[in-house]
DNA sequence: ACCTGAACACCGTTCAAGT
DNA sequence: ACCTGAACACCGTTCAAGT
Protein backbone atom coordinates (compact mmCIF):
# COMPACT_ATOMS: atom_id res chain seq x y z
CA UNK A 1 0.00 0.00 0.00
CA UNK A 2 3.04 2.54 1.12
CA UNK A 3 5.54 3.24 -1.52
CA UNK A 4 7.64 0.47 -3.10
CA UNK A 5 10.71 -0.70 -1.46
CA UNK A 6 12.18 2.68 -1.42
CA UNK A 7 14.90 2.54 0.59
CA UNK A 8 15.06 5.59 3.31
CA UNK A 9 15.80 9.31 2.42
CA UNK A 10 15.60 7.81 -0.82
CA UNK A 11 17.79 9.75 -3.36
CA UNK A 12 17.38 12.63 -0.61
CA UNK A 13 14.21 14.05 -1.28
CA UNK A 14 12.73 16.48 1.27
CA UNK A 15 12.26 13.00 3.10
CA UNK A 16 12.16 14.36 7.11
CA UNK A 17 8.41 15.54 6.73
CA UNK A 18 7.75 13.67 3.69
CA UNK A 19 7.47 10.96 5.70
CA UNK A 20 5.73 11.91 8.74
CA UNK A 21 2.80 12.58 6.14
CA UNK A 22 3.08 9.35 4.82
CA UNK A 23 2.69 7.74 8.59
CA UNK A 24 -0.20 10.21 9.05
CA UNK A 25 -1.72 8.91 5.99
CA UNK A 26 -1.67 5.53 6.55
CA UNK A 27 -3.13 6.09 10.30
CA UNK A 28 -5.57 7.98 8.68
CA UNK A 29 -6.56 5.30 6.19
CA UNK A 30 -6.18 2.49 8.62
CA UNK A 31 -8.84 4.57 11.22
CA UNK A 32 -11.50 4.59 8.20
CA UNK A 33 -10.97 0.77 7.54
CA UNK A 34 -10.78 -0.31 11.02
CA UNK A 35 -12.17 2.12 13.25
CA UNK A 36 -9.86 4.46 15.91
CA UNK A 37 -10.33 1.46 18.18
CA UNK A 38 -7.69 -0.47 15.98
CA UNK A 39 -5.49 2.01 15.88
CA UNK A 40 -2.60 1.30 17.88
CA UNK A 41 1.04 2.27 17.59
CA UNK A 42 2.12 -1.47 15.96
CA UNK A 43 -0.69 -1.32 13.42
CA UNK A 44 0.05 1.85 12.10
CA UNK A 45 3.53 0.78 11.84
CA UNK A 46 3.15 -2.36 10.26
CA UNK A 47 0.99 -0.94 7.70
CA UNK A 48 3.91 1.92 6.58
CA UNK A 49 6.30 -1.36 6.63
CA UNK A 50 8.12 -0.22 10.02
CA UNK A 51 8.30 -1.26 14.10
CA UNK A 52 6.83 0.92 15.94
CA UNK A 53 9.05 1.89 17.90
CA UNK A 54 10.63 3.42 14.16
CA UNK A 55 7.54 5.87 13.93
CA UNK A 56 8.67 7.73 17.06
CA UNK A 57 10.99 10.02 15.50
CA UNK A 58 8.39 11.01 12.92
CA UNK A 59 5.17 11.30 15.05
CA UNK A 60 6.29 11.19 18.58
CA UNK A 61 4.01 8.98 20.87
CA UNK A 62 0.47 7.86 20.09
CA UNK A 63 -0.88 10.86 21.72
CA UNK A 64 0.80 13.16 19.04
CA UNK A 65 -0.07 11.06 16.47
CA UNK A 66 -4.13 11.91 16.94
CA UNK A 67 -3.42 15.57 17.48
CA UNK A 68 -1.50 15.02 13.03
CA UNK A 69 -4.74 13.28 12.25
CA UNK A 70 -6.84 16.03 13.43
CA UNK A 71 -4.16 18.65 11.91
CA UNK A 72 -4.89 16.36 8.63
CA UNK A 73 -9.07 16.67 8.81
CA UNK A 74 -8.62 20.00 9.02
CA UNK A 75 -6.13 20.21 6.13
CA UNK A 76 -8.49 18.14 4.13
CA UNK A 77 -11.59 20.25 5.40
CA UNK A 78 -9.52 23.06 3.97
CA UNK A 79 -8.87 21.95 0.50
CA UNK A 80 -12.39 20.75 -0.08
CA UNK A 81 -13.84 24.73 -0.28
CA UNK A 82 -10.69 26.30 -1.15
CA UNK A 83 -10.91 30.19 -0.54
CA UNK A 84 -10.55 31.69 -4.71
CA UNK A 85 -13.45 31.01 -6.28
CA UNK A 86 -15.55 31.74 -4.01
CA UNK A 87 -19.51 32.26 -4.51
CA UNK A 88 -20.22 35.92 -3.64
CA UNK A 89 -23.43 35.11 -2.10
CA UNK A 90 -22.81 34.27 1.35
CA UNK A 91 -25.90 32.04 1.53
CA UNK A 92 -24.17 30.01 -0.88
CA UNK A 93 -21.15 29.87 0.97
CA UNK A 94 -22.14 29.12 4.54
CA UNK A 95 -24.41 25.99 2.55
CA UNK A 96 -21.27 24.98 1.40
CA UNK A 97 -19.21 24.75 4.89
CA UNK A 98 -22.15 23.17 6.02
CA UNK A 99 -22.04 20.34 3.41
CA UNK A 100 -17.93 20.39 3.61
CA UNK A 101 -17.67 19.44 7.36
CA UNK A 102 -20.94 16.94 6.65
CA UNK A 103 -19.03 15.27 4.19
CA UNK A 104 -15.59 15.09 5.74
CA UNK A 105 -17.80 13.37 8.56
CA UNK A 106 -18.97 10.77 6.25
CA UNK A 107 -15.45 10.76 4.50
CA UNK A 108 -13.85 9.68 8.20
CA UNK A 109 -16.48 8.52 10.47
CA UNK A 110 -13.81 7.32 12.84
CA UNK A 111 -11.67 10.13 12.70
CA UNK A 112 -13.96 12.93 12.73
CA UNK A 113 -14.96 13.09 16.04
CA UNK A 114 -11.57 13.73 17.46
CA UNK A 115 -12.30 17.56 15.66
CA UNK A 116 -14.38 17.97 18.94
CA UNK A 117 -12.54 15.86 21.67
CA UNK A 118 -9.30 17.13 21.13
CA UNK A 119 -8.03 20.66 21.36
CA UNK A 120 -7.50 22.53 18.23
CA UNK A 121 -4.55 23.89 18.53
CA UNK A 122 -2.48 23.70 14.79
CA UNK A 123 -3.07 26.68 12.77
CA UNK A 124 -4.85 24.74 10.19
CA UNK A 125 -7.46 24.09 12.64
CA UNK A 126 -8.37 27.94 12.73
CA UNK A 127 -9.73 27.12 8.96
CA UNK A 128 -13.22 26.75 9.51
CA UNK A 129 -13.29 29.25 11.71
CA UNK A 130 -12.03 31.84 9.54
CA UNK A 131 -14.11 30.84 6.55
CA UNK A 132 -17.28 31.33 8.97
CA UNK A 133 -16.48 34.82 9.70
CA UNK A 134 -15.75 35.75 6.04
CA UNK A 135 -18.80 34.45 5.49
CA UNK A 136 -20.39 36.49 8.74
CA UNK A 137 -18.85 39.60 7.56
CA UNK A 138 -20.31 39.32 3.85
CA UNK A 139 -23.46 38.56 5.53
CA UNK A 140 -23.31 41.98 7.25
CA UNK A 141 -23.05 40.61 10.86
CA UNK A 142 -21.55 43.55 13.16
CA UNK A 143 -18.22 43.18 13.73
CA UNK A 144 -18.71 42.64 17.17
CA UNK A 145 -21.03 40.19 17.02
CA UNK A 146 -19.09 38.00 14.06
CA UNK A 147 -16.45 36.30 16.56
CA UNK A 148 -19.51 34.59 18.97
CA UNK A 149 -21.34 33.80 16.18
CA UNK A 150 -18.77 32.11 14.24
CA UNK A 151 -17.90 30.20 17.61
CA UNK A 152 -21.76 29.16 17.43
CA UNK A 153 -22.06 28.17 14.22
CA UNK A 154 -19.25 25.79 14.32
CA UNK A 155 -20.16 24.31 17.38
CA UNK A 156 -23.62 23.58 15.73
CA UNK A 157 -22.04 21.71 12.90
CA UNK A 158 -19.26 19.98 14.65
CA UNK A 159 -21.74 18.76 17.13
CA UNK A 160 -24.65 18.24 14.65
CA UNK A 161 -22.34 15.91 12.24
CA UNK A 162 -20.22 14.08 15.09
CA UNK A 163 -23.87 12.96 16.22
CA UNK A 164 -24.94 11.67 12.87
CA UNK A 165 -21.49 9.71 12.84
CA UNK A 166 -21.64 8.53 15.96
CA UNK A 167 -25.34 8.05 16.72
CA UNK A 168 -24.67 10.55 19.91
CA UNK A 169 -27.89 12.67 19.27
CA UNK A 170 -31.04 11.19 20.23
CA UNK A 171 -32.89 11.22 16.85
CA UNK A 172 -36.79 10.86 16.32
CA UNK A 173 -37.70 7.48 14.42
CA UNK A 174 -34.58 7.46 12.14
CA UNK A 175 -30.70 7.12 13.38
CA UNK A 176 -29.26 9.89 10.85
CA UNK A 177 -30.80 12.73 9.58
CA UNK A 178 -31.68 12.74 6.04
CA UNK A 179 -29.45 14.63 3.18
CA UNK A 180 -32.94 16.57 3.01
CA UNK A 181 -32.94 17.33 6.68
CA UNK A 182 -29.63 18.65 6.83
CA UNK A 183 -30.41 20.83 3.76
CA UNK A 184 -33.40 22.21 5.77
CA UNK A 185 -31.28 22.80 8.84
CA UNK A 186 -29.28 24.83 6.78
CA UNK A 187 -31.72 27.08 5.87
CA UNK A 188 -32.45 27.87 9.22
CA UNK A 189 -28.79 28.22 9.96
CA UNK A 190 -28.97 30.97 6.95
CA UNK A 191 -32.11 32.51 9.08
CA UNK A 192 -30.17 32.70 12.23
CA UNK A 193 -27.56 34.56 10.37
CA UNK A 194 -30.06 36.58 8.60
CA UNK A 195 -31.67 37.73 12.31
CA UNK A 196 -28.67 38.38 13.81
CA UNK A 197 -27.63 40.94 10.55
CA UNK A 198 -31.18 42.33 11.38
CA UNK A 199 -30.99 42.82 15.47
CA UNK A 200 -27.93 44.89 14.71
CA UNK B 1 -14.74 5.29 49.56
CA UNK B 2 -17.21 2.58 49.22
CA UNK B 3 -19.18 1.73 52.18
CA UNK B 4 -17.50 0.30 54.49
CA UNK B 5 -16.55 -3.41 54.55
CA UNK B 6 -19.87 -5.20 53.49
CA UNK B 7 -20.26 -8.53 52.18
CA UNK B 8 -21.72 -9.04 49.12
CA UNK B 9 -25.70 -8.77 48.99
CA UNK B 10 -25.53 -8.19 52.38
CA UNK B 11 -28.83 -8.67 54.40
CA UNK B 12 -30.40 -9.28 50.82
CA UNK B 13 -31.00 -5.99 50.04
CA UNK B 14 -31.61 -5.69 45.87
CA UNK B 15 -28.04 -5.93 45.34
CA UNK B 16 -27.64 -6.83 41.95
CA UNK B 17 -28.26 -3.61 40.09
CA UNK B 18 -27.35 -1.42 43.55
CA UNK B 19 -23.69 -3.08 43.27
CA UNK B 20 -23.75 -2.30 39.11
CA UNK B 21 -24.68 1.55 40.45
CA UNK B 22 -22.11 1.27 42.40
CA UNK B 23 -19.25 0.22 40.64
CA UNK B 24 -20.48 3.18 37.73
CA UNK B 25 -20.28 5.44 40.53
CA UNK B 26 -16.96 4.97 40.74
CA UNK B 27 -15.86 4.85 37.38
CA UNK B 28 -17.62 8.30 36.92
CA UNK B 29 -16.03 9.63 40.17
CA UNK B 30 -12.40 7.91 38.40
CA UNK B 31 -12.78 9.51 35.48
CA UNK B 32 -13.49 13.07 37.43
CA UNK B 33 -10.48 12.98 39.33
CA UNK B 34 -7.89 11.48 37.06
CA UNK B 35 -9.39 11.68 33.76
CA UNK B 36 -10.64 9.53 30.85
CA UNK B 37 -7.60 7.59 29.81
CA UNK B 38 -7.14 6.82 33.67
CA UNK B 39 -9.61 4.77 33.73
CA UNK B 40 -9.05 1.05 33.21
CA UNK B 41 -10.89 -2.04 34.27
CA UNK B 42 -8.37 -2.86 36.87
CA UNK B 43 -8.64 0.79 38.31
CA UNK B 44 -12.04 0.69 38.72
CA UNK B 45 -12.09 -2.58 40.40
CA UNK B 46 -9.54 -1.95 42.65
CA UNK B 47 -11.59 1.59 43.69
CA UNK B 48 -14.56 -1.09 44.29
CA UNK B 49 -12.60 -2.76 46.36
CA UNK B 50 -12.85 -5.92 44.18
CA UNK B 51 -10.42 -7.37 41.05
CA UNK B 52 -11.18 -6.23 37.41
CA UNK B 53 -12.52 -10.12 37.06
CA UNK B 54 -15.49 -9.26 39.53
CA UNK B 55 -17.12 -6.27 37.54
CA UNK B 56 -17.69 -8.58 34.66
CA UNK B 57 -20.74 -9.82 36.09
CA UNK B 58 -22.24 -6.30 37.05
CA UNK B 59 -20.80 -3.85 33.96
CA UNK B 60 -20.11 -6.46 31.01
CA UNK B 61 -16.68 -5.14 29.55
CA UNK B 62 -15.16 -1.83 29.14
CA UNK B 63 -16.99 -0.76 26.29
CA UNK B 64 -20.31 -1.20 28.17
CA UNK B 65 -19.37 0.15 31.22
CA UNK B 66 -18.74 3.19 29.02
CA UNK B 67 -22.30 3.27 27.91
CA UNK B 68 -23.06 2.90 31.26
CA UNK B 69 -21.09 6.11 32.41
CA UNK B 70 -23.10 7.97 29.45
CA UNK B 71 -26.28 6.73 30.81
CA UNK B 72 -25.28 8.31 34.32
CA UNK B 73 -24.59 11.53 32.93
CA UNK B 74 -28.05 11.42 31.22
CA UNK B 75 -29.57 10.93 34.56
CA UNK B 76 -27.59 13.54 36.04
CA UNK B 77 -28.93 15.83 33.83
CA UNK B 78 -32.19 14.79 33.96
CA UNK B 79 -32.22 15.17 38.17
CA UNK B 80 -31.00 18.59 37.85
CA UNK B 81 -33.84 20.07 35.94
CA UNK B 82 -37.03 17.85 37.27
CA UNK B 83 -39.83 18.12 35.08
CA UNK B 84 -41.57 19.75 38.23
CA UNK B 85 -42.56 23.12 38.97
CA UNK B 86 -41.10 24.10 35.28
CA UNK B 87 -41.10 27.85 34.85
CA UNK B 88 -43.91 28.56 32.81
CA UNK B 89 -42.20 30.90 30.50
CA UNK B 90 -39.82 28.73 27.77
CA UNK B 91 -37.40 31.37 27.41
CA UNK B 92 -36.35 30.67 31.10
CA UNK B 93 -36.79 27.15 30.72
CA UNK B 94 -34.19 27.00 27.22
CA UNK B 95 -31.84 28.97 29.10
CA UNK B 96 -32.24 26.45 32.37
CA UNK B 97 -31.12 23.31 29.94
CA UNK B 98 -28.44 25.28 28.59
CA UNK B 99 -27.18 26.37 31.75
CA UNK B 100 -28.04 22.55 32.78
CA UNK B 101 -25.65 20.99 30.52
CA UNK B 102 -22.66 23.39 30.63
CA UNK B 103 -23.17 22.68 34.13
CA UNK B 104 -23.02 18.87 33.59
CA UNK B 105 -19.81 19.38 31.59
CA UNK B 106 -18.04 21.66 34.37
CA UNK B 107 -18.91 19.06 36.88
CA UNK B 108 -17.69 15.72 34.69
CA UNK B 109 -14.94 17.18 31.71
CA UNK B 110 -13.33 13.95 31.45
CA UNK B 111 -16.71 12.05 30.92
CA UNK B 112 -19.03 14.49 29.05
CA UNK B 113 -17.64 14.01 25.82
CA UNK B 114 -18.65 10.46 26.12
CA UNK B 115 -22.39 11.95 25.18
CA UNK B 116 -21.39 12.99 22.17
CA UNK B 117 -18.97 10.28 21.22
CA UNK B 118 -21.19 7.55 21.91
CA UNK B 119 -24.58 6.32 20.64
CA UNK B 120 -27.21 7.66 22.87
CA UNK B 121 -29.54 4.12 22.92
CA UNK B 122 -30.48 4.39 26.58
CA UNK B 123 -33.90 5.45 27.52
CA UNK B 124 -32.17 8.28 29.75
CA UNK B 125 -31.03 9.85 26.60
CA UNK B 126 -33.79 10.66 25.31
CA UNK B 127 -34.71 12.67 28.37
CA UNK B 128 -32.85 16.03 26.86
CA UNK B 129 -35.17 15.68 23.45
CA UNK B 130 -38.05 15.70 25.78
CA UNK B 131 -37.30 18.55 27.43
CA UNK B 132 -36.38 20.91 24.30
CA UNK B 133 -39.52 19.63 22.84
CA UNK B 134 -41.74 20.59 25.47
CA UNK B 135 -40.46 23.71 25.12
CA UNK B 136 -40.13 24.20 21.79
CA UNK B 137 -44.26 23.04 22.02
CA UNK B 138 -44.97 26.06 24.40
CA UNK B 139 -43.48 28.49 22.68
CA UNK B 140 -45.96 27.79 19.49
CA UNK B 141 -43.11 26.32 17.38
CA UNK B 142 -45.23 24.22 14.88
CA UNK B 143 -45.39 20.78 15.40
CA UNK B 144 -43.63 19.59 12.02
CA UNK B 145 -40.53 21.61 12.77
CA UNK B 146 -40.25 20.80 16.45
CA UNK B 147 -38.61 17.43 16.25
CA UNK B 148 -35.62 19.00 13.96
CA UNK B 149 -35.22 21.98 15.71
CA UNK B 150 -34.76 20.34 18.99
CA UNK B 151 -31.98 18.21 17.29
CA UNK B 152 -30.29 21.18 15.76
CA UNK B 153 -30.62 22.49 19.69
CA UNK B 154 -29.24 19.32 21.06
CA UNK B 155 -26.67 19.30 18.47
CA UNK B 156 -25.35 22.63 19.47
CA UNK B 157 -25.25 22.45 23.54
CA UNK B 158 -23.49 19.56 23.10
CA UNK B 159 -21.26 20.79 20.37
CA UNK B 160 -20.58 24.17 22.03
CA UNK B 161 -19.91 22.74 25.80
CA UNK B 162 -17.95 19.76 24.67
CA UNK B 163 -15.91 22.40 22.96
CA UNK B 164 -15.37 24.09 25.70
CA UNK B 165 -14.37 21.01 28.16
CA UNK B 166 -12.26 19.73 25.16
CA UNK B 167 -10.70 22.93 23.67
CA UNK B 168 -12.07 21.36 20.42
CA UNK B 169 -13.49 24.67 19.39
CA UNK B 170 -10.76 27.47 17.81
CA UNK B 171 -11.63 30.22 19.74
CA UNK B 172 -10.35 33.52 20.00
CA UNK B 173 -8.48 35.05 22.23
CA UNK B 174 -9.97 33.06 25.24
CA UNK B 175 -9.72 29.59 25.13
CA UNK B 176 -13.34 28.88 27.20
CA UNK B 177 -16.37 31.09 26.44
CA UNK B 178 -17.08 33.30 29.32
CA UNK B 179 -20.27 32.90 31.70
CA UNK B 180 -21.54 36.23 29.81
CA UNK B 181 -20.70 35.09 26.71
CA UNK B 182 -22.46 31.62 27.09
CA UNK B 183 -25.92 33.75 28.43
CA UNK B 184 -25.21 36.00 25.36
CA UNK B 185 -25.12 32.38 23.22
CA UNK B 186 -28.57 31.44 24.66
CA UNK B 187 -29.88 34.47 24.08
CA UNK B 188 -29.15 34.27 20.12
CA UNK B 189 -30.74 30.71 20.40
CA UNK B 190 -33.92 31.91 22.24
CA UNK B 191 -34.11 34.51 19.21
CA UNK B 192 -33.76 31.19 16.81
CA UNK B 193 -36.66 29.66 18.09
CA UNK B 194 -38.78 33.26 17.70
CA UNK B 195 -37.46 33.29 14.47
CA UNK B 196 -39.02 29.53 13.87
CA UNK B 197 -42.52 30.21 14.91
CA UNK B 198 -42.79 33.36 13.18
CA UNK B 199 -41.79 32.05 10.09
CA UNK B 200 -44.97 29.14 10.29
C1' DA C 1 21.17 8.36 10.08
C1' DC C 2 17.75 5.21 10.58
C1' DC C 3 15.89 1.24 12.33
C1' DT C 4 15.15 -2.99 15.39
C1' DG C 5 15.17 -6.56 19.55
C1' DA C 6 14.31 -7.09 23.76
C1' DA C 7 12.22 -5.58 27.68
C1' DC C 8 8.97 -3.08 30.96
C1' DA C 9 4.75 -1.99 32.83
C1' DC C 10 0.58 -1.95 31.64
C1' DC C 11 -4.09 -3.36 29.15
C1' DG C 12 -9.04 -6.18 28.35
C1' DT C 13 -10.78 -10.57 28.77
C1' DT C 14 -11.26 -15.78 29.63
C1' DC C 15 -11.88 -19.61 32.51
C1' DA C 16 -10.99 -22.95 35.71
C1' DA C 17 -10.63 -22.93 40.44
C1' DG C 18 -11.52 -21.41 45.05
C1' DT C 19 -14.76 -20.23 49.25
C1' DA D 1 -23.39 -17.17 44.57
C1' DC D 2 -19.58 -14.48 44.21
C1' DC D 3 -14.95 -13.80 43.61
C1' DT D 4 -9.90 -14.65 42.37
C1' DG D 5 -5.28 -16.59 40.16
C1' DA D 6 -3.22 -17.49 36.42
C1' DA D 7 -2.87 -16.91 31.78
C1' DC D 8 -3.38 -14.97 26.93
C1' DA D 9 -2.84 -11.72 23.51
C1' DC D 10 -2.38 -7.43 23.19
C1' DC D 11 -0.83 -2.29 24.35
C1' DG D 12 2.60 2.32 24.54
C1' DT D 13 7.16 3.38 25.28
C1' DT D 14 12.31 3.11 26.34
C1' DC D 15 16.90 2.18 25.15
C1' DA D 16 20.86 -0.14 24.00
C1' DA D 17 22.30 -2.29 20.01
C1' DG D 18 22.62 -3.09 15.16
C1' DT D 19 23.60 -1.63 10.01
Amino acid sequence: LAAKGRSPAERSGASITDKRRLILDQALALVDERGLAAMSMRAVAERVGLTSMALYPYVGGKDALLDGLVDLLHLELGADIGNPGADPDWRHRLRALGRAVRALAFKHPGAFPLLLNRSAAGASASWLTAALRGVLHDAGVPADRIPRLARMICAFLLGYTTGEVTGGLPAGPAPEATEQEFEEDLADLVRLVEVAVRVA
